[in-house]
DNA sequence: CTGAAAGCGCTAACAG
DNA sequence: CTGTTAGCGCTTTCAG
């Protein structure tokens, strides 16, 4: 064995008897070569197994076809959807992906900022923690590369972001169960401090009024963070003497506890009351019928955001400025059997 | 504004007022070199925001302080979890993680390898398709780095590997089931021509004979593969004149199948039937009670892991040949409130 | 159309 | 102890 490592452009262009230049100009289409000796190369190139390396390559080219994705938060299903979208459309165009879990923590998304910071990316995807920490808005907007805000979107940031209409998703919710005759609606929902739990219920609200119902504002249960939270919160609302007929959930956590909450009370869906949620729980296709669900669509927003990603690359490159706009795509109401008519109770 | 891109040792140097090797070794913290100088070149890469180039330092050094992660399914709650064990445990030694979702196509794990390949990481997890490709171990013994074989082994392939000991798991649930004094138990698993599948089987019959019954072969029904499947093989087996009394699940997948199958059937647990599964489903604690399940231990799975690619990767500096041991961690049994004494029927 | 050579940013040998 | 220098593998002018 002669050499031990991997194949070099030096030993195709000496198998191919032409000069490194000659073989690079081949391999990335470059300049114009005679069809004898294209073929030259394209056959040293394959017998010896020959690619790139993408250190040398990065180091001249200046970018690494390498893609830095910041998850708030894994295990939680929507983002893992979001990240199987990302994750092939990425390697689809050839770039690869360099995965960072917050896992909800500020203190771990800020070094896995500064790790994506050192890697020289092409671009980076966040979906940022819920809870901030100082000085995070000033150290994403340092990154030296496109970056593309998911689903969450930080206040004062000014890059572009990828998410959808979330007073739509609660109003779809809303009139779905008025079609259904419901009049006594709870919700669900997590800190109004953040954008989306606050469109969510501007969303639920809206739509109430606009069928002139008035929301009643006992039935709001805001700030709810984990599932026992949300659990408690159902509990609660369940237990009173003039309890909901349907019940709204703000996230993939709440409903979770909304669930446990009901299952423990031994309610059942929709008999005794109607629920629908917002973002897609892959498994509850194993609760007879299904929860009605407002999904997002995520392949539209892995779409969007490499979109966003990839044209800022390319308009880096002709100096254009950052764009910085809000891609806003609108949700779908995926009516299942947790929903029913009001009234038989 | 003077330079456009990021600050280079060069400019560390210059500010420092040394040489480049000097900060080379100040900051890699080779050679001696005096305090003052140390001082000096620190004080000037940390006001530059001074982060050495990866792809340069790839590029001399041949490391890339880069692991690749071949996962099978990343909608798989169990191999989810070991994701983001692995990736924090890599995160915290200075690693970055390149994801690759196989999403159990075969053609994806091919490309993906490839890419991987490509990419000179210093080392590469794999948790293989359930289904094979033509030449795929060959092209996985063909990676010019250590790899780690996880959950899955590849029958042939003569790689280190992790993973729990799945005769256990099968033991675990089987004598809790009989424990608790049940006879008739039914087990729904995937196709037995695959290792994992096979071990649990063998655990579940092994303890059935050491406790002195025989296992009713017409109640282990395998070859599943899809939820549908479980769920039929679930109607099958309950709506026989006689049905088990337990049902034992081998995979997440089938589980999801047959908590379908027994919503639908209107059978609850435990009182109509007992069931105990393998690995954990992340939100099976909103089903009241819970699900007994054999967990595997994802913590320390990753470690070894990790353990096993580092340590190759420090063996091949001293060119000791690749260590390719199995190594082999117990699951544990979580009793939750699926399974129950038999007979309130 | 093809070859020669510079240099991306860094590390490691070698001089001093 | 510190500076100088030769490349790592590749792309890209610039000559021929």
């Amino acid at each position: 064995m002669a050499s031990g490592g991997a194949p070099t452009i030096k030993e195709v262009a000496k198998l191919a008897d032409v000069s490194v230049g000659t073989v690079s100009k081949v391999l990335n289409g470059t300049g114009s070569i005679s069809a004898v000796v294209r073929k030259r190369v394209e056959d040293a190139a394959q017998s010896l197994g020959y690619a790139p390396h993408p250190s040398a390559r990065s180091l001249r080219s200046g970018d690494t076809k390498m893609l830095g994705l910041l998850v708030a938060d894994l295990s939680n299903p929507f983002f893992l959807q979001l990240v199987e979208a990302i994750e092939q459309r990425a390697s689809a165009k050839g770039y690869s992906v360099l995965l960072y879990n917050s896992n909800e923590e500020p203190l771990r998304e800020k070094r896995n900022l500064q790790a994506l910071a050192a890697q020289r990316v092409d671009g980076v995807f966040v979906i940022p923690t819920f809870d901030p920490w100082p000085g995070r808005v000033v150290a994403f907007s340092a990154l030296p590369c496109p970056i593309v805000q998911l689903d969450r979107i930080l206040e004062g940031f000014d890059a572009p972001s990828v998410a959808i209409d979330n007073r739509m998703a609660g109003r779809l919710a809303a009139q779905h169960f008025i079609d259904l005759g419901h009049r006594r609606i709870a919700a669900l929902t997590g800190s109004t401090e953040y954008q989306i739990a606050r469109h969510r219920v501007e969303g639920l609200r809206t739509t109430m009024a606009a069928n002139g119902l008035s929301f009643d504002e006992t039935l709001l249960v805001q700030k709810l963070h984990t599932i026992d939270d949300a659990a408690a919160a159902t509990f609660d609302v369940m237990g009173r003497k003039n309890p909901p007929t349907a019940i709204f959930s703000g996230n993939n956590h709440l409903t979770l506890g909304l669930l446990k909450g009901l299952s423990e009370l031994e309610l059942s869906m929709p008999d005794d009351v109607s629920i629908a949620v917002i973002d897609e729980l892959p498994w509850a296709g194993m609760l007879a019928g299904g929860i009605t669900t407002v999904v997002q669509p995520c392949g539209a927003l892995a779409d969007a955001a490499l979109a966003s990603i990839l044209g800022d690359i390319a308009g880096s490159k002709v100096g254009e400025p950052r764009t910085s706009g809000a891609t806003i795509l609108q949700p779908d109401l995926k009516v299942r059997r947790s929903t029913g008519p009001v009234g038989n109770r």
